[in-house]
DNA sequence: TTCTAACCGCACCATCGTTC
DNA sequence: GAACGATGGTGCGGTTAGAA
């Protein structure tokens, strides 16, 4: 199967996005286990981010695990397919705001115009579906949207495209540099990377050395660093060094712990070398960035 | 593909001085 | 007093080569 679209050059500045509808697909977490959705093809571009799953996804010709945290980004005349149980926002979007499409009688099933394919590189860039470590930030960015899409304020039009923008521009950000990109879905030895992955998000406080991680994969220490490195892009060693760091930003920019606090949080074993690792990625210390930052973000219950 | 062994770089700690 | 920066020492883990 294949759609032919019109294939358009679009510069960043042109790039003026417009919901064309925004929901929680919620009712997936109750279906049956291997129960598949309709398919379809995408007339426009959508994002989804999973909230939920034990499912997967078909998309073109390939099936995707998906799990909590993905985000998945689809581009027009794509094929897919849901294989439930899972849930998720999605939200659809008019990139140049030029295909007349009314957000009041929009919906992903109708049979409708293409949204013309723009080639830009940003849009490029962003792989149909990874996992961005900050879940958090891509709840916070859903959410938003979705809230002002069913409940618009007066700046609503504003407050969306700025939403979207925010978006696109974390999603290329994330896929340039994530931890966890695209390459990881290739590797043989996913399932066991996964646990890995999931084992140090769950464990960013306490010390961890490469053969405890070895021993969660079940591969021996060596050969899991070779397997870790070609997937994820970097060490097992700087993976967790850099997941930490995430988590100290949050932590940093949305609650009120100490410096000292924090370090300890995030697993490392004083609060100096917390700043001089913060300082080494981030270029600046773990107070500078608090100040530059506390204003972004909506704070968390400590 | 997996393991062992050996080497070397650097992650980490400890300490002290400085700044706010 | 809290936080940061600089520096020096050390042990461990990453890397590599070679073998099974």
């Amino acid at each position: 199967m294949s759609v032919m679209l019109k294939k358009i050059n679009v510069k960043n500045e042109e790039i003026a996005p417009r919901v064309l509808t925004a929901a929680l697909f919620y009712q997936g977490a109750n279906m049956p286990k291997g129960y598949k959705l309709q398919e379809r093809v995408t007339y426009d571009y959508e994002f989804e981010l999973i909230v939920y799953s034990n499912g997967s996804q078909i998309i073109d010709d390939k099936c995707y695990n998906v799990k909590q945290g993905d985000i998945i980004f689809r581009k027009p005349g794509q094929y897919t397919q849901g294989i439930m149980p899972y849930s998720c926002y999605l939200i659809c979007v008019d990139i140049l705001s030029n295909t007349g499409k009314s957000p009041k009688s929009y919906y992903v099933y109708n049979d409708q115009d293409y949204q013309n394919y723009c080639v830009n590189p940003i849009l490029e860039k962003i792989p149909t579906i990874f996992h961005p470590l900050n879940m958090e930030r891509s709840l916070y960015i859903f959410d938003s949207i979705l809230k002002e899409f069913i409940t618009p304020s007066p700046a609503a039009d504003l407050s969306l495209k700025a939403n979207i923008l925010n978006l696109m521009y974390y999603l290329y950000q994330d896929s340039t540099e994530s931890l966890v990109n695209n390459t990881m879905y290739l590797s043989p030895h996913y399932c066991a990377l996964k646990k890995v992955i999931e084992y140090i998000n769950n464990n960013l406080e306490q010390k961890m050395v490469l053969n405890d991680l070895s021993k969660v994969a079940n591969i021996s220490p060596h050969h899991f660093h070779k397997i870790f490195t070609n997937a994820v892009g970097i060490t097992p060693n700087e993976f967790i060094t850099r997941s930490r760091l995430d988590k100290a930003k949050t932590l940093l920019t949305r609650t009120s712990y100490s410096v000292a606090e924090i370090a300890v949080l995030c697993g490392f074993e004083n609060a100096p070398y917390f700043s001089y690792v913060f300082k080494k990625y981030n270029s600046l210390t773990p107070l500078e960035y608090k100040k530059k930052h506390i204003f972004d973000a909506p704070t968390l219950t400590e």
